[in-house]
RNA sequence: GGAGCGGUAGCAUAGUCUGGCCUAAUGCGCGCGCCUGGAAAGCGCGUGAGCUGAUGAAGCUCCGUGGGUUCGAAUCCCACCCGCUCCGCCA
């Protein structure tokens, strides 16, 4: 959520950021919020000396004695009440039609963020590691995983339907191995703290994160009660000091969690049907980071969170670029943000497998999440971060392509054989 | 699911029956000062969040949430949410 004050004084600088983000919809909602916000201000005066004047009046009545006086008063109060009630009838019909409109304002670019139209004004930061060469045809992973017998795609959609699969045998277990892994690399090495959320939350919660109101069409949620599956860790894990006032020395936060994640495609139906890719359900681990309210410390923050996601991928030996969102390209709480894309030898392409963003104070505000920077200081608005640590079927896409060899078989990365019970290669059942 | 009890500013509690100096008190914690060679203890002062306004003066809002009654609600009424205890059911 943008600062209401920052949209009443500096709009011009806000429609630029809601131009550079291709928003015609959000630029419209500025001019209607500049003029809720002018109309409640100029209401609240009025309704605010009202209520001076009716609290004092009805301390003189508790306190005087004389039944006459009292009964004037009490006459007096009722016309002034009449009065009051119709303009508090206005600010209440306002006050909530305001927040409901600035909570569909995207978040505005961090400074020197491109500016683009759409994702082919994105830029490739750099690249990392050989694609690898093979003197055989590579295969991608829904020839590989049913052949290996530890992806089940034909049962999957008999169970749920298409966008579910099943692992099986080595399937399961380099699942379950990636996630152990991928926390113990977070937690020992990079120094973050798990925690185990709720995989289901409150709308305020959806809310907070920006989920909600303008995405909802995209979650899964309880027909009886106010519960929505998570999409992603974010949302429990970042809404785990919602409505509190954290105390300064506890900063910078770091969390990592790792959760199921629920999506109902709605967007990209069609797309991406084939292999594990795109899922309804899908495991990831997530990072978060909750930050001192200052945009030279979040931007470190994010270029050290995009490091450790690298990390990830560095220590698999698989192939990844960088690349950089332009403006057209931001989601909608984002202030920068940057994807990780391993390589995909068998299908032959990138797949996003993070996304480490800053929200600088957009999500804080929103979830009403503050800190205070010293004591008796006044409280402010941490920024938070976030980015996949990794998502895992695409990671396992990555494995499966990148490590298969000319009989069939895959080579499991030596960091995750501890994991595996020592297994260094997953081969076919025998015939 | 049933019964009972509860939700008050960082934490812990009072206030609710009987509406009005409660525009919310007390203790702890925290901050500053005195005292001390230094500290503890003790003593004194201060200490919730937000909004309007100019970071002023002044004022307004918030006692789980939302309604209602009333000149006036932490207090009375209604609905809902959350927590605890017991019972039932259950992995």
């Amino acid at each position: 959520m943008l600062d209401i004050i920052l949209i009443r004084n500096e709009p011009e600088r806000v429609r630029q950021a809601m131009r550079d983000l291709n928003d015609e919809d959000a630029l419209v909602r500025i001019d209607l919020i500049l003029e809720l916000d002018e109309k409640r201000r100029a209401l609240l005066v009025d309704v605010e000396r009202m209520r001076a004047e009716k609290n004092e009046a009805s301390k003189r009545i508790g306190i005087s004695r004389d039944p006459k006086e009292r009964e004037v008063k009490i006459g007096e109060m009722k016309s002034l009440n009449a009065r009051l009630d119709k303009l508090e009838g206005e600010l209440r019909e306002i006050e909530p039609h305001l927040n409901e409109e600035v909570l569909w304002i995207p978040n505005i670019p961090a400074e020197g963020v491109p500016v683009g139209a759409d994702e082919s004004a994105n830029i490739t930061v750099r690249q990392v590691g050989d694609l690898p060469q093979f003197d055989f045809e590579a295969l991608p992973h829904w020839d590989i995983g049913p052949m290996l017998d530890i992806i089940d795609f034909e049962r999957g959609a008999k169970l749920s339907g298409s966008r579910f699969y099943v692992l099986k045998g080595l399937g399961a277990r380099l699942q379950r191995a990636l996630i152990t892994w991928m926390l113990d690399v977070h937690i020992n090495q990079h120094g973050y703290t798990e925690i185990y959320p709720p995989f289901m939350v409150r709308s305020e919660c959806m809310l907070g994160t920006g989920n909600l109101p303008k995405f909802g069409e995209n979650l899964y949620h309880d027909h009886e009660e106010d519960f929505w599956w998570v999409p992603t860790a974010e949302v429990p894990v970042t809404n785990l000091h919602r409505d509190e006032i954290i105390d300064g020395e506890l900063l910078p936060i770091y969390y990592v969690a790792y959760t199921p994640c629920f999506r109902r495609e709605k967007m990209s139906a069609g797309r991406d049907v084939r292999g594990i890719k795109r899922g309804h359900q899908f495991d990831k681990v997530e990072m978060v980071k909750i930050v001192q309210g200052d945009p030279e410390v979040s931007e470190r923050e994010l270029l050290a969170l995009l490091d450790n996601a690298e990390d990830i991928c560095r220590q698999l030996g698989l192939p990844y670029r960088i690349v950089q969102m332009c403006t057209g390209d931001l989601s909608f709480v984002s202030a920068k943000k940057f994807d990780v894309e391993i390589w995909a030898a068998g299908s032959g392409e990138w797949l996003e497998v993070s996304s480490c963003s800053n929200f600088h104070d957009f999500q804080a505000r929103r979830m009403n999440m503050r800190y205070r920077p010293e004591k008796g200081e006044k409280t402010r608005y941490p920024h938070t971060l976030n980015g996949s640590g990794l998502a895992l079927p695409r990671v396992m896409i990555g494995i499966l392509e990148n490590y298969q060899q000319a009989d069939g078989s895959v080579v499991i990365p030596e960091v995750l054989r501890p994991y595996m019970g020592e297994v260094e290669v997953i081969k076919a059942p025998e015939a």
